[in-house]
DNA sequence: CTCGTCACTTAGTATAGGACGG
DNA sequence: CCGTCCTATACTAAGTGACGAG
């Protein structure tokens, strides 16, 4: 109990430490919004007005702190014995919340928001849109017009002319016709959407052209939808939601080979959600004549609102924003668990070499698997029910024909050849050499087996994570993803950082940084659409950029020789001008060129999802801090709120 | 040990909206 | 000021991993 006790303790002043740092930097924020919505109110203030009025604003919140402090020292001092008690039972339960906070796995203990933001509903086709069956005008009922339009808004999507889609969106459809359409409507052929698709490009295209009043009009609506519904009250802070909207009904479009692509996702009812919150709040109300499914309270999860799904029928959540405590905390939790790994890495790495060696088939393919994890950042590979998703694996769940192996390659020996589909079925091909052990034990573990058996028969995840605790508390599969991003951006960093570099170099080292951890992991995106043009448009720029450059040069060379003949003044200066002027287009063209070479290389890569969910922040902010680049050409706003931890945190000599 | 359930993180893409250059 | 282009954001699918029942 002693021992226990004294590890939370720990936690609870490292936690303590989070804290203070997360809502000192939510003040800062807070306050710039209340800035900000006085702006809105008094626009024509003058800057000066605001700059007073800032000043206000902060005397008023020292104010209201001292307030606080005097009133609890005067109970303290109070004659009154019962406010004592008051004050003392008052202070015992917020310690004793703050214990339970941690040890009984409690998110929050106060939990108020609005509900949930139901889609709109659905809104008929005006009469003279028409949708034809076998060439002839049908009307449609409005349940299978509804569905009927999803379709005919993916009209110029390559997957509605897929066998599997059409089929689950027509056995879908149907259920949804009357009787008497469901007699006619038997072949999705003969069916026309296409008055219904040029309406529904035409009303975007009207979006588009729509006046400034308007589109301002809408933006408003959205603001006050956000103010209402997009903040909730968990325990003292205002948190923003992350999703505070119901997903709208429409056609299921799964990633990759999906075999439900097509089918009608339905729309959530009032009836469907079960709402989150705690007892003491005020409840979310249903709108008017409807009812919640269930209202609860529990403060073992996050989330605010639920519902299920009817695709596969899992539960969808209404959880907080990446900037909230709750999950800042957690994110940065999963950090320090990939530092802790740092530390013990060494002698895991060890004990799996030699795990290579084991006599049992089960400890071996733990270890291969364990090393491909480690090596090539692969994901756990959970197994999946066959039929319901996509075809793809991760390291676990990897088959025979995933894996090719050539003893010799070229000028190298024992090459391990992946191709297989991951997560969101992108592709993951690598030819890499390993070493003799892993290469002799892979052929054995291929040994009288078909392509599609699994190669590590004798494993899977909950074995390897199980396994994996035993190494290190709190360690699974991924922490090793987390770990070993982390560990290459800071030391890409270390690599290709040059101190007397210019900023835009600096942060085109920092993108590489960046990239070779998106590689790592495999974070790929397909190439932008434009991506050709807009680099035809970079380079014409960088062509122009050049002209100026000669044409510059060529007005200082004139300048110099001026210069010479006269020795006055005046072409002196004429001299420093253009020398200036030189060397200001020949940044430009710098910032041009380091700009084309970070758009081409970055092509088929998404720094996005690592730099988001893989790179301990504190690495960047340091680097940052480091070689005095602004925080702003790292991270965009939205990232340094999810951030604000680690910018409070971390300085300049942090080190993952 | 298997299976299903649940909660939560990680993922790529479509598009809205804002910056920027003519 | 307006159209173009790019970035940020919204959206939601698809993973991971814990846990409990049988």
């Amino acid at each position: 109990d002693k021992e226990h006790r004294h590890k939370d303790h720990k936690k609870d002043k490292e936690r303590e430490k989070f804290k203070h740092s997360n809502s000192e930097h939510k003040e800062h924020s807070e306050k710039k919004h209340r800035d900000k919505d006085k702006e809105r109110l008094k626009h024509s203030d003058s800057s000066s007005d605001k700059h007073r009025q800032k000043h206000k604003d902060r005397d008023k919140d020292k104010r209201r702190e001292e307030k606080v402090c005097l009133w609890v020292v005067g109970m303290l001092l109070n004659e009154n014995f019962f406010s004592l008690i008051g004050c003392v039972v008052l202070l015992f339960v917020m310690i004793r919340w703050e214990e339970e906070r941690y040890t009984d796995g409690s998110k929050w203990r106060f939990l108020e928001h609005k509900g949930p933001v139901f889609a709109p509903p659905y809104e008929p086709l005006p009469g003279k849109v028409k949708f034809y069956y076998g060439g002839k005008p049908m009307k449609l009922s409005a349940p299978a017009e509804e569905v009927a339009t999803f379709f005919a808004k993916m009209l110029d999507h390559e997957y509605t002319t897929k066998d599997i889609f059409r089929k689950n969106f027509f056995k879908d459809w149907r259920k949804e016709m009357t009787s008497e359409e469901k007699s006619v409507i038997t072949d999705l052929n003969k069916c026309d959407f296409s008055e219904m698709s040029e309406y529904f490009k035409a009303q975007s295209e009207a979006r588009k052209q729509m006046s400034k009043e308007e589109k301002q009009k809408i933006k408003e609506e959205n603001e006050r939808l956000l103010q209402e519904y997009g903040f909730c009250i968990m325990d003292n802070h205002k948190e923003r939601i992350g999703n505070f909207r119901i997903e709208p009904p429409g056609l299921f479009r799964g990633r990759g080979d999906h075999p439900k692509m097509g089918m009608l996702k339905r729309r959530i009812r009032p009836e469907d959600i079960i709402i989150n919150c705690s007892k003491d709040s005020k409840h979310p109300k249903p709108p008017p004549g409807t009812k919640w499914k269930e209202v609860r309270h529990d403060n073992k999860v996050t989330w605010l609102a639920s519902w299920t799904e009817n695709i596969q029928g899992s539960i969808k959540y209404i959880m907080l924003n990446p900037s909230s405590r709750i999950k800042g905390e957690k994110d940065w939790q999963k950090y320090e668990t990939a530092r802790r790994l740092k530390k013990c890495v060494d002698r895991i790495r060890a004990q799996y070499r030699e795990d290579w060696k084991s006599k049992e088939m089960r400890i071996r393919q733990r270890a291969v698997a364990l090393y491909f994890i480690d090596k090539l950042a692969l994901r756990a590979g959970n197994e999946k029910e066959e039929g319901e998703t996509a075809d793809t694996v991760g390291c676990c769940s990897l088959r025979v024909e995933h894996i090719k192996l050539y003893p010799k390659l070229d000028d190298q020996e024992y090459v391990v050849e992946f191709d297989f589909l991951g997560k969101d079925s992108i592709r993951y091909y690598n030819k890499i050499p390993v070493e003799k052990r892993v290469f002799k034990n892979l052929q054995l573990f291929l040994e009288n087996k078909q392509p599609e058996d699994d190669l590590f028969d004798r494993l899977n995840t909950s074995i390897l994570n199980k396994h994996l605790q035993e190494l290190m508390d709190g360690l699974t599969a991924k922490v090793f993803r987390t770990y070993n991003a982390s560990i290459t951006l800071q030391q890409q960093l270390k690599e290709l950082t040059c101190s007397d570099d210019s900023i835009p170099a600096k942060i085109l080292s920092y993108n590489r940084a960046n990239r070779a951890v998106a590689i790592l992991c495999n974070h790929q995106r397909a190439p932008p659409k434009t991506f050709e043009k807009s680099m035809q448009n970079l380079q014409n720029k960088i062509d122009e950029k050049q002209n100026q450059l000669s044409a510059a040069r060529k007005q200082l060379k004139a300048a110099k020789a001026d210069h010479k003949a006269s020795h006055d003044d005046k072409s002196k200066k004429a001299v420093e001008m253009k020398r200036k002027a030189v060397q200001r287009i020949e940044e430009q063209l710098m910032k041009l060129q380091v700009q084309a070479t970070d758009r081409e290389e970055n092509k088929q890569i998404a720094l996005g999802t690592s730099k988001l969910n893989y790179l301990d922040p504190r690495i960047s902010v340091a680097w940052c801090k480091k070689f005095g680049i602004p925080i702003e050409k790292i991270y965009n706003k939205t990232q340094r709120e999810k951030f604000a931890w680690a910018i409070d945190m971390a300085d300049k000599d942090y080190e993952f």
